[in-house]
DNA sequence: TTAAAATTCGGGTACGTACCCAATTTTTAC
DNA sequence: GTAAAAATTGGGTACGTACCCGAATTTTAA
């Protein structure tokens, strides 16, 4: 009865050892493909590691190297500019951080200006010199971000996109909305509230509206006016571009168009601009026209309180954010599979169910 | 230059030891609260360890003690009965399982049936028998779950509502729907859809219809109501209980309303039973009722498809098992917080939106 | 053939914590 | 005061994997 802790070798490294009838440390080359072992040897090894259908134990292994693994975020700064959209998924990635601190993950954040393509390079190139182990990007310039996730690809460390995606790269995952199909559910919400004969205003409100396809605001457009010509909706669909991304100049805008076109019943906002549409109608007490956009931000919860935006299209912002972290967790860490693509549920928020969604 | 890899001992057991100046094993009688230490040695190593704000480390933990966690699940069985609904939570369960997985935790799932207290009732004995470290259950019959968790309550074992709660009860958590501030929605949906001077039917079909508190479809019901009332909505309101789940029955009663009623113009069903409903009217080829309803589970998705069901109400059955999982997870192993209630989203699923809602 | 170089392999230690068991100190009993 | 019992403390090993370093083996060079 001298040792009767030996139960359960059943698995690991030390069983590939015994029965290969090798040393652990030669299991070990082989597991990581380092040189130093005879190609009979080899053979030999990975046949044993085949059979056992080996999984390593991920305790051990973090345990054994101590490595920290570094995440880089990269997305937009967190603004009035953008309405504080992109708290939501900083928050989600934090709550993610978190999780995973125990596990020897640190997560670093890069931001970007919106309106500057080259803070956007800048923080790009911090993150290739800071020697990180996957990231997590918003890829909001498309010819930039290509640029930089090429080199990402050239030194095989794995990128996931968030919010929009660039459907050619080889990125590890896509997490985030599908465009398209939340502007086919506009289309329905608008068919909900329009009345017959009622016009239909589409608002793309961007300092650049390329006509590209992945232009995120003509994405939804297309899905809206795809759902009005498959169900034969009769409504006229309207629709105006504003570059200029100043309250006055929408204001001014969005003015002049219901003035001219004073059957518009609905305007339906590409973006989360929505709220400043909101605030020059009940500016100018225009309450005949009602209102659908995106996102639900801070700023837009009192319009939907107060009647003046009926439905926000939403995208768990959060849950981006949690997921894409989670996902270089899973891929580098834990090695499971993840998918692809994972498209976050379409919500439709209102005024009675704004609360059950994080912000 | 003998051994430069002392680089940084700044934390860990290790570290409290050296400063309290006794054996490890000591400092891990303390972190323990093992007996076999004297209040002397016991009062230093603790101001050590709070000077230290030590936090153990997860995988040197899990490795030592290769304790294996035992959670058991208890949820209702998935047949055609509850509409498969609960293969949501069973799948959240499942995902969450295969992640934590490699932390050695692993997840037994008893079921019950939901006609039968006599089965849950057994399941809840075996899994008192079963030395499981985590309890996930869906406390189906109130009096037998609080019988079953004040057990668990005196044994120490921690446990998590899921679906439907019991809020007396001292629960780690609570994962699901807020019911009343559902059918709030649900009220404001009916408000979209119907016309003026058209009746609502509410419809409750159950095998026991309660008048408790935690009666689910009552919950609803008085959300709706609710909504009616502080918005001043002028339709009258119908209602009407069916005990009998049968389809023949559910067909019966509804036409018969529908013939005395014939001014009702949208029929509200509190749970996945406006299934059987939808398939009445479409048999009966009434299709001037529109139907709001609960629960997305893949019967409903045809009804929902070819326009019978307007509105399917959902509370993301697959994430509140995930969650369910996770949340036992992140308290028992990585001893990070767990809110105590955690309301799910509130969906509005549409024939639109339905593909992106697993099930 | 032999020494040197290159290749291949195995022993051993480390990571942070848990826990067994033996050594030491203190307390108790006579 | 002494022996025995109890309480307290410390040493050491184990968990599964990573990796250093030296030993054994094979290949190359002279």
């Amino acid at each position: 009865m001298a040792k009767a802790k030996r139960s359960k070798p059943r698995n690991g490294v030390k069983e590939i050892a015994r029965r290969a009838n090798v040393a652990l440390a030669t299991v070990d080359r082989v597991i990581h493909g380092r040189p130093g072992v005879s190609k009979k040897t080899l053979e030999k090894v990975k046949k044993v590691i085949e059979e056992m259908n080996y999984q390593p134990n991920i305790i051990g292994r973090r345990l054994a190297s101590m490595k920290e693994y570094h995440f880089a975020v990269l997305i937009p700064e967190i603004n009035e500019e953008s309405g504080f959209f992109w708290e939501g998924p900083a928050s989600g990635i934090k709550l993610a951080s978190e999780e995973i601190k125990s596990m020897g993950v640190e997560v670093t954040t890069f931001f970007f200006d919106q309106n500057d393509k080259n803070s956007f390079v800048a923080s790009a190139d911090k993150i290739l010199k800071g020697k990180f182990d996957g990231i997590l990007l918003a890829p909001f310039f498309i010819e930039e971000s290509i640029a930089f996730t090429n080199t990402c690809e050239a030194k095989a460390i794995p990128y996931v996109f968030i919010n929009s995606d660039i459907p050619d790269q080889k990125s590890l995952s896509y997490i985030g909305p599908d465009l398209y199909a939340s502007g086919y559910l506009g289309g329905q919400l608008i068919n909900y509230l329009i009345k017959p004969g009622g016009q239909v205003l589409i608002v793309n409100i961007s300092l650049e509206i390329k006509n590209t396809r992945q232009n995120r605001l003509l994405r939804k457009e297309e899905g809206v006016r795809s759902y009005f010509m498959r169900n034969k909706i009769k409504n006229e669909i309207l629709k105006i571009d504003i570059t200029n991304v100043s309250e006055k100049t929408i204001e001014k805008k969005i003015l002049e168009v219901l003035i001219k076109n004073p059957r518009i019943g609905l305007i339906f906002v590409t973006n989360s601009r929505v709220v400043t549409v909101a605030k020059c109608l009940e500016k100018n007490y225009i309450n005949h026209v009602q209102i659908i956009g995106y996102d639900l931000i801070p700023s837009s919860i009192d319009y939907l309180k107060n009647g003046i935006i009926d439905f926000l299209i939403c995208q768990k912002p959060q849950e981006q954010g949690y997921r894409g972290i989670m996902t270089l967790y899973h891929h580098l860490i834990l090695n499971l599979k993840v998918p692809e693509v994972y498209h976050m549920p379409i919500d439709i928020v209102t005024k009675e169910n704004y609360a059950y969604y994080k912000i």
